[in-house]
DNA sequence: CTCTTAAAAGACACCGGTGTCAAATACAAC
DNA sequence: GTTGTATTTGACACCGGTGTCTTTTAAGAG
């Protein structure tokens, strides 16, 4: 009501007026500020007060100019699920939430060839304090060499270690799949068929190599005919499911490399009239919203990706968040991935 | 291979490095980069070639300090839905690529009554440029009387012109859901549910306007009964479809405020047997994956919103963007979303 | 060739913080 | 009350850019 025309903008009082405020010199409000060096408690009390009455803000830019170093975590990503990079972007912000730090969000094209360059135009131009690397790119070795050169540090995410350079927070996909898969045998499935994600992504090449070994190890073949390639897109789910669902002999059971391969997968199974989970079992990767939404709702792996969020932006910058883990600077985290059993597995037809 | 060993923190060249190199002073150069001053054309040349050869990247912190005003351009948000928020960035980004801002992300919790507390500092902290509000907290006016108050200029986004103070970018809500719901009782349909977004979103109001004016222009009676409250969650449409789905006169049709309450609805349905649409038609709004991702497929309203993201960036930052818009300086823009017909609608039974 | 005037370039302070080092103060011991 | 030492505080330069104003250079007129 009071701001009608004009625009007020009500210029932030600097370091200087708290210090004129308090009567002391700006490097000592400065030292009560960061807590740097000791301060005698009456001037301390002093400088807060005055603060407080101005409601003073530590202007970023010219603390980041002056420590040559600014408060910026930067998020590269080109992640095909939305849901995985926000909840992401929530569990990187848990963490910074009681700090001076703020998050970036960078996407980019991991199809380009300036992919590399762009990156580095980024990263030069805005000088985060580090970066965070989500699969897909956080595969790419050329860009965690980018980071190292620039002296950018970076923590990247990815379903395996990733142990050439850096620090990683990685799930383990393939021993979780390597339990789903085990989970169809027990209880009767001996035909089971298999949607990979594309070429050239890690957690693709994890999560096959859990099916391979759980059907090793149940003794349980694996026909090729019904192991497709995807990308992790529901029309390659459908794709794979009219080529694995019109194979001379059906699997009983099918693992989609995630959710929305597999309701990919479930449309076809509709659409040829079989009823899920009683004639086929699905399961998917990634507990993303589909899984629940689509009929019935999807048995799949949840992925804590709020979780791992979280523990990179800590492995990050753990100078600059106050944890409580006694954890000392590790180079990797694994985090555990689960099963959420819903309605669209269940035993053979005998 | 050749970075084993210490981090080889390349130390950035300054302007005084380039100024150094060239042989002219730091002024100078900060002349040629901002296009600033007429320069002569060998200086130029000679201050070109400089910043090629060192790789000079002007810091941003020191020109934000030095100019009062940073680069960054905040997005603000508590959507329900992810991939709205993606698609949003995605906008924005693809608006700015070739500008020097960058996109600042902040998640906040509308619930909370430290909202608007939590936001200035926040604005105070990062002094962006400028903010721009997701619904439903865009349609907070006390957040918009905040950022006027701070001199941070804003943008909001919404499903109807919020007209109170400031810009806005906004979709036609109302009217294409008007246009879906009359097509609805063009094909037959004389009965027909509405499952309603939560009280305080401008969005659920607006939909359920068009749904009204819809029944009462084509003569068709609205009942109560059948119309219900969710709250944009999946659940709520299942217990929405639960209470309709028992009515005693059951509609032919249901039109829910968006897709994870349509598909809700849908999981009702089929648990009671009911086949989609031969039985029951259902129209989601929002186009989100799961539209596609469910049996059958929904039909839904697809919402503009990378378009919007893009716009209200332009809106937000014209005089930072190089755009060929001859807008003048708009303080609205509509965007209009549009019907996708997918599976979910069909005649009623006679 | 000189004078006038416009165009180009530079000097210097400043944006709002922090680091360094010296000065001032407090406190203990004599 | 001195003196010596540890603790606080302040003065000043600096981070890397930009604004303002002055000086220098170039261009045009006579």
């Amino acid at each position: 009501m009071s701001t009608k025309g004009g625009s007020n903008i009500t210029k932030q009082p600097t370091i200087n007026d708290v210090a004129a405020l308090a009567g002391v010199s700006k490097k000592t409000v400065s030292r009560v500020i960061n807590r740097s060096n000791p301060i005698s408690a009456k001037t301390k009390e002093l400088v807060t007060q005055a603060i407080e009455q101005l409601g003073f803000v530590p202007n970023p830019q010219a603390r980041a100019l002056a420590l040559r170093r600014n408060f910026l975590i930067a998020l590269l990503h080109d992640n095909p699920n939305a849901q995985t990079v926000l909840n992401f972007q929530q569990g990187v912000l848990d963490a910074i939430k009681e700090s001076n730090l703020a998050l970036l969000v960078r996407p980019v094209d991991r199809g380009s060839d300036k992919l590399l360059e762009d990156v580095r135009v980024f990263l030069e131009k805005q000088r985060p304090l580090g970066a965070l690397f989500l699969p897909p790119i956080s595969e790419n070795n050329d860009l965690a060499e980018l980071c190292k050169s620039m002296g950018v540090r970076y923590v990247r995410v990815g379903s395996a270690p990733l142990d050439e350079i850096g620090k990683c927070v990685y799930s383990n996909d393939r021993e979780v799949v390597r339990q789903a898969c085990a989970r169809l045998i027990e209880i009767g499935h001996r035909r089971i068929g298999f949607v990979r994600g594309p070429e050239g992504f890690r957690s693709a090449e994890e999560r096959e190599q859990g099916f391979r070994t759980a059907l090793q190890n149940g003794g349980v073949a694996i026909a090729p005919e019904i192991c497709v390639r995807g990308n992790y897109r529901f029309e390659s789910g459908v794709a794979a499911g009219e080529h694995i669902l019109s194979a001379e002999y059906r699997p009983t059971a099918i693992f989609a490399s995630n959710d929305e391969m597999a309701a990919g997968v479930l449309h076809v199974a509709r659409n040829k009239g079989l009823s899920v989970p009683e004639q086929l079992s699905i399961i998917g990767f990634d507990d993303s919203p589909t899984a629940r939404h689509i009929w019935p709702a999807l048995t799949t792996v949840r992925w804590p990706i709020r979780e791992m969020g979280q523990h990179a932006a800590r492995m990050l910058v753990p100078d600059f968040l106050e944890t409580n883990d006694v954890v000392t600077d590790p180079q990797y985290a694994t985090l555990s991935s689960t099963i959420v059993e819903r309605q669209s597995v269940a035993a053979p037809d005998s």
